[in-house]
DNA sequence: CTGAGCGCC
DNA sequence: GGCGCTCAG
């Protein structure tokens, strides 16, 4: 709900940065890495003594890595048509050597045979401006083994419609993750892959904040903002369409203990989160 | 039916 | 690089 930046009366993403990454890339080519305007869900820092709540900070995506379970806790990033282009999908899945020395790497090939995809979280296709962009969402850091018709289906359908929001003039700040431990994909249900190095979440949950393209970012987030949050089994008998998910960020917050849009002023957020998404699915 | 997007081997 | 699946147009 609210936390540091609740004194603040409307958002400053800016502001925001410059605690989290910095703040000077306002003309640079790449857009800024505004990945984190809306808060950061679980107070991840860069430091290697929080291994279960690890910041891995990248131009395309940001996330809070959990060591132990070999996947993010959270990825969160930006998506407009800044992003989008004609880049090929690279499908150059490969272990991430960004991760602090001595951590354990998942690697391309972890994943086979287990019956679970290398499901990204920000996805390959919200990343085509260029082919160092997409390349960076197939660092397995971005992935986490989820069922195939979760992920093939399910959501596949609901980044599609993402990227279609996008296309039609809006900016969209994402927040993926998952919780919990055990999913069943097409070869049955298992909590580990690769030795119990890498954990096969339970939930696989996303929060969508809809803004329109171009106005002021200080006061775009408002009562009728549009926010869509799911949270969806990671079971591959799920029903495939994800709007049968549709659940409020209270309910997600209380399931994982994060503070999500935390960036958000308080009241906005009591608003906001306790609303179900009822809009148009695609 | 084709192309796009998600994957697999 | 080929193949399968689902979905939208």
């Amino acid at each position: 709900m609210m936390i540091a930046f609740s004194r603040f009366r409307f958002l400053l993403p800016c502001v925001l940065l410059a605690v989290v990454a910095g703040c000077e890339s306002e003309d640079a080519a790449e857009p800024a890495p505004d990945h984190l305007a809306l808060g950061n869900p679980s107070g991840a820092t860069a430091d290697v003594n929080q291994p279960t709540n690890y910041l891995l900070t990248k131009p395309q995506y940001i996330l809070s890595y959990h060591r132990d379970r070999g996947i993010p806790n959270w990825v969160s990033w930006h998506l407009s048509t800044e992003w989008l282009g004609s880049a090929a999908r690279q499908d150059d899945f490969r272990a991430d050597a960004s991760l602090p020395t001595g951590w354990y790497q998942a690697q391309s090939s972890s994943y086979t045979g287990s019956g679970f995809d290398r499901g990204h979280n920000c996805p390959s296709a919200d990343r085509t401006k260029t082919v160092a962009d997409n390349s960076a969402t197939f660092l397995m850091t971005n992935m986490i083994p989820q069922a195939p018709n979760n992920n093939q289906q399910a959501w596949g359908d609901l980044e599609e419609y993402c990227r279609t929001l996008a296309k039609v003039g809006n900016e969209l700040y994402i927040i993926m993750g998952q919780y919990g431990t055990g999913g069943t994909g097409s070869n049955g249900t298992k909590s580990t892959l690769d030795n119990g190095r890498i954990t096969v979440p339970k939930r696989i949950w996303k929060v969508i904040v809809v803004l329109p393209e171009g106005s002021d970012d200080a006061s775009r987030v408002n009562s009728s903002t549009r926010i869509i949050a799911v949270d969806t089994p990671n079971n591959n008998s799920l029903n495939t369409d994800w709007a049968s998910y549709r659940t409020t960020v209270d309910a997600i917050e209380a399931a994982t203990g994060y503070d999500l849009l935390s960036a958000v002023p308080v009241a906005m957020q009591r608003t906001l989160e306790s609303r179900v998404d009822a809009g148009p699915t695609q």
